[in-house]
DNA sequence: TCCTGGCACTCACACGGGCAGAGTGCCAGG
DNA sequence: CCTGGCACTCTGCCCGTGTGAGTGCCAGGA
């Protein structure tokens, strides 16, 4: 196990470098620190934190930088999450109280989020399969056509075109209607498909293949949309990456317009705390020098959605990690006042 | 007037330039391009084009690359517009015909015509106000909650919820659905204002606030919706741009993010027809040394949105604009089948 | 009048040596 | 176990030089 004080030489470097973004030698930070040691103490310090592969020398005779276990160790027992400032907090909830529908929450929130932390920032919409229904609506654009339209208590709405074999009566509709909303709302996405699989047999021989139509629509739906969409803002931020350039950006704008790659990564973040995906602990092979911060938000206690940031592995993880769940706490405000 | 060798010596300079991006000289060009004279006379040409303004020196004793102005003269006169090869007409068709709902239309459009032109992809959705409406939908949520939906003919959904101040029956609600889409469905958006406006005028004096109410609902959201939205794709294209990257790449990721500044400039471009902006003809500041291939795009003649690229104003033009107007026909027939 | 070859000139850029500074590892002494 | 000292190793920077691409201009020729 290591000293006391060399984990406070650890939290020292990571903390000069996130600064200066230099390699960190030990004079400069007994000057910047109050160790109470001489540099020479620091340097057998640095020696055995390298040797347990905490730091790592760009070259022979150049400071130290942080590895990704280095930072995660940071992270994990040496680190603890900034709030933030009051004018902070209040500009946060000035700015997203201002939302009209769920559509402005997440713009808004992502640009937000880029802003507060200087990095990329990725929102989620509130998943369908943990929402709950507010309400199903059929519709007949014209006699064979119908339109299903899902409104969650998230304000998210999904619609869907259904073309079927047959015309449906009016009253059939209007049965269909009925019979489903009264099975399906308040209940949650997920349970949906249990709730409605014997929906068919209680029609007339006539609707059957119609009603199982739309039961099938309505059913993609819920697995296709599981396919969540999100949004992504704050690239700019990108190009205070570091000096060179092109390699490191490149695979990064990659991934991100990959949103099911991000998904995957939001995904694997725990439903609830937060979680900090560190360099090559990301499995993707275009993040392995990035860091992703990913917290779970929702309107009531559970997680609806995900969302965080990508940044460069070197990154103010206490400011980011608490910018990432004050915004997360008050959209989920946001969502449950709607 | 230029004399017909030097504005082939100006084609050959930016084919070359955008080939190879380097400054070209005058012996370079005898020797890729069959120009029947000798580097001496192509270095008058040269000096007689620098003075007109199309072409440049970085510095003395470099070659020359193409100022905005010659960019402008090459495409007005001297480029066409480079027709795809059948493979990829081919391409385009299988890629778009897999696309199931107006999302999937504009996500896969994004992404091909960002592959196709290696360059940053921009497509708009179909206008609101463009578009003629198809059906118009009223359902109550709760006594006092309706939600509106408006679905056009390019498939495109929108949805708001209205609270009112006072319950609304449900057959004052079947009578106002039923009137609303006697009176728009199959006009365009634009028209609609007039179509509705003495509607409340025929309800009874109960029900004419929640009539009120709901129509400026419809109005707001055809306005609101007028600053339309948009998709981005291909940002990672950017970081082939050039050496210099941050600077240049910033800015244009930057403009790339406010919608608005976008959607002005695509308002820009003409209706029918391509519209080229190059370098500092665009408005906005960090796209100066960007231009951006835009062109409109619709179910049927007329268009309904626009779409294009932005790029490196050393970019392939008569590459590009086939890519671009190929990509938007195809758009268009998806659109129309739909 | 227009084209051509020749010539002198100008830069940007790449190469290489030398120098300074930062940082390290190790060791002997407190 | 900490400290100061010392020798060593790099990287980065500055600078001078040389090379090569490219130019402008001019005088001669079709």
């Amino acid at each position: 196990m290591l000293s006391e004080r060399r984990l406070e030489v650890l939290r020292a470097i990571v903390q000069d470098y996130v600064g200066t973004e230099e390699p960190v030698g030990s004079k400069a930070l007994t000057e910047r620190h109050q160790l109470g040691v001489s540099p020479a103490t620091i340097r057998n310090d640095m020696a055995a934190l390298e040797d347990e592969g905490f730091i790592a020398q760009p070259h022979t005779s150049a400071g130290r930088i942080p590895t990704d276990k280095g930072y995660r160790l940071f992270v994990d027992k040496l680190a603890g999450v900034k709030p933030l400032s009051s004018p902070e907090r209040r500009a946060i909830q000035n700015f997203l109280d201002g939302a009209v529908d769920l559509d402005d929450v997440v713009g808004r929130t992502v640009r937000l989020l880029a802003q507060l932390t200087r990095q990329v920032a990725v929102v989620q919409y509130p998943s369908l399969t943990r929402s709950t229904v507010r309400h199903v609506e059929l519709l007949a654009l014209a006699p064979a056509r119908l339109m299903l339209v899902l409104i969650t208590d998230t304000g998210r709405v999904e619609q869907r075109l259904i073309d079927c074999q047959a015309p449906f009566g009016e009253t059939s509709l209007a049965d269909l209607r009925a019979r489903l909303n009264s099975r399906v709302v308040g209940r949650r996405f997920a349970d949906v498909p249990q709730l409605v699989q014997d929906l068919p047999e209680s029609f007339e021989q006539d609707d059957r293949g119609t009603v199982s139509t739309v039961l099938s629509v309505l059913l993609e739906t819920l697995v296709e949309e599981t396919e969540e969409r999100l949004v992504i803002g704050g690239t700019a931020n990108l190009t205070r990456f570091g000096h060179d350039f092109p390699l490191t950006i490149r695979p990064v704008l990659e991934a991100l317009e990959e949103h099911v790659v991000l998904l995957k990564l939001l995904g694997e973040a725990k439903d609830s705390g937060m979680t900090v995906r560190i360099g090559h602990e990301n499995a993707h092979e275009g993040l392995t020098s990035t860091s992703v911060v990913a917290v779970g938000y929702g309107s009531g206690d559970e997680a609806v959605a995900k969302l965080g940031v990508v940044g460069p592995t070197r990154m103010d993880y206490p400011g980011t990690m608490g910018a990432v769940r004050a915004v997360a706490r008050y959209v989920g405000q946001i969502l449950a006042e709607s």
